[in-house]
DNA sequence: AAATAACCGAGTAAATCACTCAGGTATATA
DNA sequence: TATATACCTGAGTGATTTACTCGGTTATTT
């Protein structure tokens, strides 16, 4: 099972996007500072989230990043997909040669729970898990705090 | 997200034994063989299930490992959790002190994944996974695998 | 021209992982 | 009582992964 701090980060950093994607392009360096993700470590997941044609990229100041296409046709399940290696339970990825070349045991059970996982996240649209009501309160906390940042 | 080899070997362990209890009690001996899984690493993990109160030890010759309750009252989600620190896919493991203490943007969605994850591991018994075709198959396998062994 | 911000590749400290080793202790059988 | 079996315990280790950094380049706006 693969699930990371990457894909977490992954996740936030295109959450940051949905809720301010309106402003036109996100900087990175933005995102960095509201979501307390270090700038390298942002750079090298964007280039992913890019090739995966979920984002797009403006050069030059007043660029960054923005959505390629609507957050209602990006699941959760695809962003952590562009980042993370495999999303499955299994040990031989799918392909079933887990023990002696043959499938262990356990090869359905591990399967069984990768399914699971994979329809949970993609039925769950960036949209929807951006509206929810906490993910609302909380980027609003962070905008009084960055707003505070710019005065001081 | 804690789901790594050690869990998925003491699943494969506690099959082996749900399949060959009624012979007594399954030495660690036998189930490395069967299974491929080191003696010494089937040693370290057994104490952690036995500390759960899912299977019960008798020392000596003819010894070895039996379930200390019946296969239908185990859940996978016990056994995962007896080897493995936290299966949670949240950061903060629930806290909810992701950042800056306080809960992170995006809380709530690992939090809805690790409850979809612990209610479906949660609704497979031990017995049920065990009844599995293919379990059965594979298994019968071994079997003869193992007499062929003790022929030669 | 200068500032901004994406792009790119290599490098690294720390942690985790799977696994081993070297013993010790209880119990059944001969 | 001796011996073999098999559980028990704790410490150690090599390899891999992880999160993260650094130094620099290229494109675009003002």
């Amino acid at each position: 099972m693969k699930l990371s701090t990457r894909g977490r980060y992954a996740v936030t950093a295109m959450f940051d996007i949905a809720l301010h994607h309106d402003k036109g392009p996100v900087s990175l360096a933005d995102i960095s500072e509201r979501q307390g993700i270090s700038l390298a470590y942002l750079e090298q997941l964007f280039p992913l989230l890019r090739g995966r044609g979920l984002v797009k990229s403006t050069r030059g100041p007043g660029g960054g990043y923005s959505l390629a296409v609507d957050s209602e046709e990006i699941a959760i399940a695809d962003v952590i997909d562009a980042v993370e290696e495999s999303l499955d339970a299994t040990r031989c990825g799918g392909s079933a040669d887990c023990q002696n070349h043959q499938r262990c045991l356990t090869h359905d059970l591990w399967e069984g729970l990768s399914g699971q996982i994979r329809s949970h996240l993609s039925g769950i649209s960036l949209a929807q898990a951006v509206s929810n009501a906490h993910v609302r309160e909380v980027s609003s906390r962070q905008e009084h705090r960055m707003n505070r940042v710019e005065v001081i």
